[in-house]
DNA sequence: ATAAATCCTACTCTGTTAGTAGGAATATGT
DNA sequence: ACATATTCCTACTAACAGAGTAGGATTTAT
């Protein structure tokens, strides 16, 4: 999995504060139970988030998270790089110029940088504000007939 | 990591056996030795990918594998999603219908298939002729500064 | 003071990854 | 017939990453 849950649940939780926004500062307790997930396991998740400047925090009573800019100024791949760290989908495509010592002749070499850039294209291209006011056709293109298609009355 | 080494030396013996063709078959021992890989690992997985009916082998001596197509016949998608087993991006998306519960009020499942999409969509417009005959533009783009820039004399 | 919250460090359990080991079956050349 | 080179098959293992749990220290509103 490129994605684990780390990651996921660090969007689960962005997603959360943007629809919980106005409300002032957001405890993880409230955000737990929501969205039927450890507090415990989030906490550490939502710590990389508030370091790594997407959120800010106020301790003691009353306090909580908040989004420290507009839904519309996160993209997706900000968030799954600092909480994954990577996304490269193999392990011979590093950040920062990091490079097996066989790039040089390596045949295949362009296919993972082309699939690296092609995830890290979609997932840059969509916001936060996109998936709130789900905007199904930016995330799945002009067709979907197999994701959540609309339910009928039987 | 969404696709590790069984899947990538996968596509290596694959490319190996495309750049080898009509030597007849070729045999294990040199593949593992031209490419700097262990014999006996990628034993387990050109199993799985003469058992998927990639290729035709032949036991004893001077025997070997070879491919059962021709190189253009081959998507990359088809080799990953045999050796890996699934090339979704995330746990919650299962291949044939099997859904996370939460699935029907999920505001980020869109996201993720649309990611799956992505992938799936890059990997099978890429044929194996893609790799060998090294078609930069199409696993890459148009423009690529950052993977492997042509080298200066110094 | 007390309660409710963030913050911090350390631990554990489980499954997956990346192989290794040893041998059985099969085909070829001499 | 026999030695050799190959595929084929089952089982095992060491190391790592993923998914949390546990326990408490610190901060702030009331």
């Amino acid at each position: 999995m490129m994605v684990s849950t780390k990651g996921r649940y660090a969007l689960t939780v962005m997603v959360d504060l943007a629809r919980n926004e106005g409300d002032g500062y957001v405890s993880l307790s409230d955000i737990a139970e929501r969205e039927k997930l450890s507090m415990k396991y989030l906490e550490s998740i939502i710590s990389i988030l508030n370091k790594g400047g997407m959120l800010m925090s106020l301790r003691g009573k009353n306090g909580g998270y908040k989004l420290a800019r507009e839904p519309k100024d996160y993209n997706i791949s900000e968030i799954l790089l600092l909480t994954e760290g990577t996304l490269a989908p193999v392990n011979c495509i590093m950040q920062e110029g990091v490079q097996c010592e066989k790039a040089a002749t390596c045949s295949t070499l362009p296919l993972w940088a082309g699939l690296d850039k092609a995830i890290e294209g979609y997932l840059s291209a969509i916001t936060l504000e996109d998936i709130i006011t789900g905007n199904r056709k930016k995330m799945l293109g002009d067709y979907c007939e197999s994701c959540a298609p609309e339910e009928k009355a039987e």
